[in-house]
DNA sequence: CGAAACGTTGATCGTCATCAATGACGGTGG
DNA sequence: CCACCGTCATTGATGACGATCAACGTTTCG
């Protein structure tokens, strides 16, 4: 549920690796802060040193629906920064989040001549792109009950993080019909006083 | 609805960029075959030349869910190959497909060695995330009616391609209730004739 | 001053009604 | 025979409304 990147976070752990690149900084966010404003152009990227941000988009009806929710080493902001275009979501911080800022120009420097570094970027994207297929196929083809249930059992401690709308938000449901659910599963299932 | 990628489709059919490397060949699929096979261990990409090809899960309940139909210039496999994994999903062709085949290492030699290819398939990668995360939204946040009018308005030519079955389960909804739809619709809409 | 009483607010749940999507079954037409 | 549709029943998810309860701040009274 919240997806963290070991190898970029332990990339930008080491000082060494980016401290000649002029943009890069550290930046930090209050909870409820947006690191990327939804219809804005991309102009830089982030990687989460530290802190939770939920990455959500505001529908044309009202409706919100949260994509994922990003920690530490995770990228921010690469896809509208390679294929210039405006962001079709938004990127807010849940709790304090700390992270490491980064120009376009020097990120795509650093595509090109940090060794390895476009491996990373590649493989950050196969991996949201493949977690996020996953997650729609399972969303799409089982019902509520099946997928919060799933949730649950992966993620139970976590949970107690986020606000139930935002759980309803990701799961693409009412906030009534979370607790609807949540309520017919305590009494059938395991988890009793959970969430 | 289909996917296609100029950048990489120029970029092999100037066969000068790739006749150095010795896995890259020409293969043909006759509709019905698969390209990639759900749940096997990811060994080449493929990068179509010409064709239709459809990208699907099965999930366990015997429910089929189209993740994207591709055809000139996109990428396959990418994701399994990227992160050592086995594919989530099958690739199958539709029409007659032909594809240029490149094998796991020399994949990588490429990114690694020629000239704005990391970018390439960095792009590729980007803009299947953002397409694939936009319709995730789309389709959880709306009902069938209003997803099914937008498809139809952007590709009413292309559907003739597909099969109904293939549509509704790019839509995630039953054959049935993609007949209801269109039915209703064709008494409230302009596309008196369509499909 | 401090404690009890009061009102406000927001989150949750019971209940009922409604809408959206599916399933079943039989009929029709190419 | 198969693809499609009419019809009706059913399930899944939502919406509306009111009741409840806990949290919090404010008022009131001893």
């Amino acid at each position: 549920m919240i997806r963290t990147n070991n190898e970029l976070l332990n990339f930008f752990s080491r000082r060494d690796n980016w401290k000649r690149y002029d943009t890069i900084q550290e930046k930090q966010f209050k909870p409820g802060q947006k690191l990327i404003v939804q219809g804005k152009e991309g102009r830089c990227v982030h990687i989460i040193k530290k802190g939770i941000a939920k990455c959500f988009v505001r529908e044309e009806n009202g409706k919100e629906f949260v994509q994922e929710f990003f920690s530490a080493g995770e990228l921010l902001g690469e896809i509208e920064v390679l294929n210039n275009t405006c962001s079709f979501s938004a990127v807010m911080a849940l709790t304090e989040v700390v992270t490491y800022y980064i120009g376009k120009d020097d990120f795509y420097s650093m595509m090109q001549s940090t060794g390895g570094f476009n491996l990373m970027v590649s493989r950050a994207l196969a991996t949201k792109l493949r977690d996020t297929a996953i997650r729609t196929s399972h969303q799409q083809t089982y019902p509520i009950a099946h997928n919060l249930n799933k949730l649950v059992q992966l993620s139970s401690k976590q949970a107690e993080m986020f606000s139930k709308k935002d759980i309803a938000d990701y799961l693409g449901i009412t906030l009534r019909s979370l607790n609807r659910t949540l309520k017919q599963m305590k009494g059938i299932d395991i988890f009793k006083e959970e969430m």
